[in-house]
DNA sequence: ATATTTGTTATATATTATATATAACAAATA
DNA sequence: TATTTGTTATATATAATATATAACAAATAT
């Protein structure tokens, strides 16, 4: 999987990366059971530092989305299937400005849910 | 309009400003050509900068959200109904990490959808 | 006309977040 | 036993965020 980092973007690059291996896992680019790059193969190979992509492992890893091995390496856990308890209303929170935004501006409930539904569908076709 | 902000949350402050503002012209509790407190007045109630109510009524009024008057100060505009070209790509973009991660976390897409309708319906309702 | 209120701009300072750089550590394993 | 792994510890630099004082220019109520 090819990960592309914005170093103009406002998001930060340990974000960016968390994202896209997410989204490689949501799409099934990524996975059960597959190591992703060592920290310094990752680094050496993209420029950015080790710590940076540390810190978005470390938080892959907190969430549960990958199993650390001292020397395996960081394993792509399977789809969990199992959200935390007051998981959907985190979600709310937010999309909810998100929202906000888009009704301000005439973006309609169907024409929002269509884009979602792209998102997801795109998410089932891999 | 009352206005929370949680010193706490990861999300700057003025951001914080700025979405409870936006959902509030959302959802009609702040209607067309009604004015803000003045960023002053807003700073002293609040306790919160003046800088920092500032940056978040400067973004309003370059998002289209609202018009400065020298004197009157800042007033809310009608809903544009104009989305800008493009803002829908805009949301994507924001939305698809929150869609992946609750893809792999179990979510499903009526689950998530039935969301986004309880969010606009409040919206309308107000 | 004048005084007041408005958003705005200019400086300055402090804190936190982000990113980089070197180095070392402990666990796993070839 | 040597190597590779994530991890931790320091240190430094830059940017973002928030606060603090002060002044400015436009609008307007008096």
């Amino acid at each position: 999987m090819l990960i592309k980092i914005d170093f103009e973007s406002e998001i930060p690059i340990y974000a960016q990366i968390k994202n896209q291996i997410i989204q490689g896992i949501a799409s099934g680019s990524l996975t059960e059971g597959e190591a992703l790059p060592s920290v310094r193969q990752f680094a050496g190979d993209s420029g950015i530092n080790m710590h940076t992509v540390n810190k978005a492992y470390s938080l892959l890893k907190r969430d549960g989305f990958v199993t650390v091995h001292r020397r395996k390496g960081v394993v792509v856990n399977k789809l969990s299937q199992m959200q935390t308890p007051g998981f959907i209303k985190e979600i709310s929170k937010t999309i909810k400005p998100v929202i906000a935004e888009a009704y301000c501006k005439g973006v309609t409930e169907e024409e929002f849910i269509s884009n979602c539904k792209k998102i997801y569908l795109a998410f089932n076709e891999g």
